[in-house]
DNA sequence: TATGAATGAGAATTCATTCAT
DNA sequence: TATGAATGAATTCTCATTCAT
């Protein structure tokens, strides 16, 4: 095992290899144990590097966050129509479906996690939460090219929803046709009520 | 304590009560314990009803997917326009929105119990994924009124997100906003391409 | 289930109905329930019937010795000579070899129940293992028609070792010949040492 | 407490204490938590070292009897005569009388629970069954010098039957005077029946 | 820094026993 | 007399965490 001289280095790179196991099995159904050997460190090691459980799961969803936002700042480049912009975003789902569908599961996790009664939830806990709300939100609008609530609350809802979707075994989302009928559903919106719209919206289309 | 005369009735009361305690601290973090004096009885009596911590969750979610159904097809009847179908069906969850949000947080947990790995899924346990998406699905089919895939895929991925919503603290997703926004969307959407429509759906606009 | 009037009657009925049971799992091992399914009644007919566990077996083991002293004297007749004798002896634990292995595991786990420490032995459990072992030596004196301590102790310990033999799997014990080797045996000690023997077993061979 | 640093090593010095405690109480009888207190370990640590009560037992019988088979080969030489050979057999068994008794205990737990209906016994404790029984025969043709399958048979039989002597209370068998008793029924006997026997065993009388 | 042995509180589950019907 | 629902202490086993090396 090579030594690893930066401490918060090798910290993150931990952090970072948890992704499919927290997926999969759920915060409080995996043991700090399992977590070690999924590692392949022991359990001293884990408790040299986190205080404790709690923490370790905190960071790993800080970090997670923090990865995410870079990754799709880089990722996604702004395009020149709404369409563009829509079909971009909905692409960059679809790409890494399978990653945002885990990384639901660990979100959900880490508000049940968060909210469970009697426990007075860390302020960096807290924190975690409400930056990875914010970023989000900003990236899209940063994305999309304009500020419409509505119309930003309906698709971060609807991206929500694409990312559920894998929950189901049976039916199967097609995240390219969603897109594209969305486009053309706020496409028609946008031409039948042109004075609903801010103007940064309408210069898009 | 009074001797309890339907098993059965008995074991559905008991689940029936479980709701909250599943939906606020999760599958794997509540304990038999918890579970029994939360129900008032002791854990031996959970376990006459019950084989083990993992059927008691799985007939939680049963029960739970019967019931849901039953009371969406009394409470919600279907209305004369697409515009009432939609604004029917995004009343109803905005209604119980607190309800359907525990109950989402509820199917992840379920969804991560069946496919942590190393374990085979139960039969039973598939079944009961299994009806509950089918069910859903030819529910809200009966309620719109028509059958058009990419439709109503488009409606059911967005009521999932809208589920989702509470999740986000500093977000507040309203409902009813949200309804009338897309009525508008699928009305412009329909006028604008008429023939790209099932006639079952433009019979209704 | 037809009502059994005699409620003594009955209780021994179901106590013969244990000794299966017993024979194969062990007193400790067993439940009551699994006592009671085995029997086809209910626990809290069981309990009906017996205090507790512990004096259910005691019973058992009770009523097993007195059937099992009784038996022996209606089969085992006397035969002339010791030769006779003691094949008739060994026929009979040849022909119930099952019976008495079973027999002997019960045993020892009553001899461990009654010596486990900390316990202190009720006075009917004891009077049980004092009867069994009483009566079973006269029985063997009776029916090989002397009483040189030495040679009746010899076959008795002999006899012992038989009942334990099937616990070995890959070894088997053939009674038949075992008892013809150890009546010429006996019979050459006999013709050998005429003086150390006792007068009623010379008139023997 | 000091880290242990052989772990095998110390597992089997774990299974060296567990001697009485099995013995006096069967396995069924003992709790973990027994099993715990009595070694001075936490139940944690048992559980470290063996994968559950079952396998502990099996591993405990397993170490048992492998030095049972060393120590009755360093202790026991072979003698001149076939005399002085059965002489040393039950002078051993006499001197361990105490410690024999006890083993057949435990064996005759170690087969009810390996024959316990509704469970498939796992391939090591199949096998450690098997070894004892293998061995202990080898051992005592090794020891006596003979392979004259009937005699052997019979003293292993008579053995066994030795072994449970001390389960009956108000008897009392002098393991001295049985070996006398049955050397001079041998002698007796091969004198009297020379051509039945096997050359090397005539050779020894 | 890294290990894994050790801990003991607490988890799931079992079981003898009681008791209302 | 017979039932089986109900109990809760006790059992097996797990797990986050500590600590000597």
């Amino acid at each position: 095992m090579p030594k690893i001289v930066d401490h918060d280095q090798y910290r993150k790179e931990l952090l970072n290899q948890c992704f499919d196991l927290f997926a999969e099995k759920g915060y409080a159904s995996v043991t700090m144990r399992q977590i070690a050997s999924w590692l392949d460190v022991s359990t001293g090691t884990l408790y040299h590097y986190f205080p404790n459980k709690e923490m370790l799961f905190a960071q790993f969803v800080d970090e997670l966050s923090q990865r995410d936002i870079l990754q799709a700042k880089t990722e996604m480049t702004a395009g020149q129509t709404l369409s563009d912009r829509i079909r971009i975003v909905f692409d960059y789902f679809e790409r890494n479906r399978d990653y945002f569908f885990k990384q639901t599961l660990i979100c959900v996790d880490f508000h049940q996690q968060m909210h469970r009664e009697g426990i007075e939830i860390s302020d960096p806990m807290k924190q975690v939460g409400e930056r990875i709300e914010q970023s989000v939100e900003e990236l899209l609008i940063e994305l999309l090219g304009f500020d419409e609530p509505e119309l930003v609350s309906f698709l971060m809802t609807f991206i929500d929803g694409l990312m559920m979707s894998d929950m189901y075994v049976t039916r199967r989302v097609d995240f390219q046709k969603q897109g594209e009928l969305i486009i053309k559903m706020i496409n028609a919106y946008v031409e039948k009520h042109p004075n609903s719209i801010a103007p940064d919206l309408k210069s898009l289309t």
